[in-house]
DNA sequence: TAACGACCTAGCCAAACGGCTAGGTAACGG
DNA sequence: CCGTTACCTAGCCGTTTGGCTAGGTCGTTA
């Protein structure tokens, strides 16, 4: 929503030739020091700062103005919170690329970092030590990078007429409840509403997540990251 | 069951001050460069080796016979195979300490790992970057190091009565087709065994899961790796 | 040989679920 | 002001489920 571009972030510095600037998130060291290491390898890399949270990111970004910012976007316990960090940088941050670094690959998060403006995603297992820096130049080169397998999920995400709809909280917490494995009446009584309303909001729910029994439900909201 | 120790492995080679020979497995490249780096950046540590496949691991321990083999249980898709894979390397190299390296914290993993011959078990997410170090000497030293978080889990584990029993694979098999949202007819048709054999895992699952509700089973069977 | 684990089958019954239709309120933004 | 979104409630009906008891085979292990 607030497209205001601040004055003192560092624009224009893309000189060819110069060394990308990347800031790299993730709340795993072993992780930070490995992107570091494979990058800075390659000379024309460097990676300027680390981030192991939501508000350090925006700190980070904030700060240094990186050409490229590698994150995964489970930082905290709630993913949903990455993929609207992803939005404030893409909004605020024009000049800054977003290459996504997932641990797992889910087409719901896939699709909705792309829509709301990552210009990559890459999954951990899958990428190899030479794609990173691949990835990272074709990034700054404008393209949209997309790792072995996430490119077909994208493609089916497309094929498909239905547009990924997205949870409510509402409906999240009740399947959080279902994952437990308490009935529609227990759930009711534990979040103080009707029986008649855990039934809504599930039946919502499956139609979104294209499941029609609770147990597919819960796996696939446990498989999107969402519980 | 095959105890027998192979003659070629040098064994005591464990002079003090000697660097502590390492074995890192891990599908990702990026974690197995971050923690060589990690490691190699203080001295008296050397990665020796990496492998990313189970066989792998089987071929490096065996070849460079290592002080310590660091790894994660997810190298396929078959977590199980990880567990068996720590039993036969503590089986059949004694000498070579096995530190397991995981991504999520499940209870059941944790402690199967330890009774099968685990010498340590931290968490990816967790770790900071000096405790590595730390816990690869802890664990030469003939300590057992367990991560943040790791320990309370393992006491909880043996406070409470039940023992973890562990999920055959025909139980396995059921809970996938119902995470796939398959009622037990439907699934029964898939396997060609009756209805009501299709219910039975199911209640033998429920018991050794301690769950009471088919979504519940899918949520526990998924936080523990199983699908 | 006997015991054990993993596997397979049957039937009963109350409770829970899924799928449906048909309403309602409150907040927000164009 | 109207459309949208999120949220809440009610009832009906057939199917599925959880929990139970009571059997069976096969292969391995003690």
């Amino acid at each position: 929503m607030d497209r205001e571009i601040r004055s003192d972030v560092p624009l224009g510095r893309r000189m060819p030739q110069a060394t990308t600037r990347i800031v790299v998130a993730d709340r795993n060291v072993i992780t930070r020091v490995g992107l570091r290491s494979i990058l800075e390898r390659s000379t024309g890399f460097a990676v300027i700062a680390e981030a192991t949270s939501y508000d350090a990111v925006i700190d980070a970004v904030d700060e240094h103005g990186p050409d490229v910012l590698i994150i995964d976007l489970d930082l905290g316990d709630d993913t949903t919170r990455g993929l609207k960090l992803v939005e404030e940088i893409a909004d605020r941050y024009p000049t800054t690329k977003v290459l996504v670094l997932a641990n797992t690959l889910s087409e719901m998060i896939v699709v909705e970092a792309l829509r709301r403006g990552a210009n990559g995603y890459l999954c951990k297992d899958d990428v190899k030590a030479d794609e990173l820096g691949k990835g990272v130049k074709a990034i700054q080169d404008g393209e949209t990078v997309l790792g072995k397998g996430v490119g077909n999920l994208v493609a089916h995400s497309l094929g498909s007429t239905r547009q990924t709809e997205h949870l409510t909280d509402r409906e999240v917490d009740v399947i959080k409840h279902v994952a437990k494995g308490l009935s529609n009446k227990q759930i009711a009584a534990s979040m103080f509403i009707s029986e008649s309303t855990i039934k809504f909001h599930l039946q919502n729910a499956s139609r979104k997540l294209n499941a029609h029994r609770r147990a597919e439900i819960v796996h696939r909201a446990a498989a999107a990251g969402l519980l």
